[in-house]
DNA sequence: GAGTTGATGTCAGGAACTGTCATCACCGTA
DNA sequence: TACGGTGATGACAGTTCCTGACATCAACTC
């Protein structure tokens, strides 16, 4: 037995997404946070940046697991393809959160601050996905702009998914989005 | 003349972007903020919802602009042509702004709290475009793909404009990124 | 078993933001 | 001309977010 109880950092990300979840974002605390978790409102700024990054930081996970993709791509793959595919295998590990993927969804969408955020975790897996691209060799302009569209699409892909109860599967409705892309950009 | 010099917003948004550029955004405080602009710091969040939100709030007018060209588009136009050409009508009106745009993207650039902030504007953007597509009766899901598309085009090409010293026409440059795409997506 | 390390606690303090009430030029109206 | 309403601002107290500095103490190392 550790002197103190094991896994503060999980029991502040629980105890957080509980009480944003019943009073709301802005009625809860950080003191209320780290004394639901058993700690204090300063160890919580020590495992997380602020009180936003605490639904946050688990993304890290996911980017890697981007960047590693695109490299592990077939040499041959387009870029659009290797996006779409790593996208994918993105899609097919967070159906391991979908009980917690919508409740932390909702808590999400219920606040402004807590938007951008997310919008700048997703900014920052484009940017993981530039820069991969960027190592197979994409021309850097060609490489954001399919990038950031990959990301848009998984956007909204997302969002069917985790708002709408997930009851498909996430990498299927993100084919079907890539697939629906092409035809709208196609024939100009 | 009033009881107060004319025009606080403006001279509130000016002290910061100066501020902003000279001390960096961490270092400035709005008590400092307000000083300059011979105001109290109460009444800076009269004007503005929050420290970030000063460096924004003119982007309603490019917003509504949007909205507005979306809405006067021909009818018969594809979805993908009439963002493209909103986005084209707005970037038209930021050429005016060619002296302030480079330093104030140079501030947001060197924070992340205004980049998320940025980012949320883009969203927002995004949003009316999508509203916009659906009153002239484009699918739901199709008016937010191809929103979510031209606003990421519109990102990458702002990119190339503000920080790169804005030589070329935005305009231009946006144009360019429109067909670009078309060719990255062509083919499946 | 003495020293080191690492996660946590304690405390003080700055800065962001909010609520509330006071002030006072301007404006319309009698 | 007086007079009440309006709207922008000031003054001030209070909460919360976040940081820096130092203390504590189990576990680990030699």
């Amino acid at each position: 037995m550790g002197r103190w109880e094991p896994d503060a950092r999980g029991r502040l990300e629980m105890a957080a997404l509980e009480l944003y979840a019943e009073h709301g974002y802005d009625q809860t605390t950080v003191a209320a946070i780290a004394e639901r978790a058993g700690l204090t409102e300063r160890t919580f700024f020590r495992h997380f940046s602020d009180k936003r990054e605490v639904l946050f930081s688990r993304g890290t996970v996911l980017e890697d697991l981007l960047t590693a993709s695109v490299a592990d791509a077939p040499a041959d793959a387009t870029a659009y393809d290797v996006v779409a595919a790593a996208l994918e295998a993105t899609a097919t590990l967070l159906e391991g959160r979908r009980e917690i993927a919508p409740r932390r969804q909702a808590v999400i969408d219920a606040h402004p601050e807590l938007r951008e955020r997310e919008l700048g975790k997703m900014t920052s897996w484009a940017a993981a996905l530039t820069a991969a691209l960027g190592e197979r060799g994409v021309e850097p302009r060609l490489a954001g702009l399919v990038a950031q569209t990959g990301i848009a699409v998984f956007r909204v892909s997302f969002e069917t998914w985790a708002r709408g109860g997930a009851t498909d599967d996430l990498a299927e409705i993100l084919r079907d989005s890539f697939a629906e892309l092409r035809s709208a950009t196609a024939g100009g």
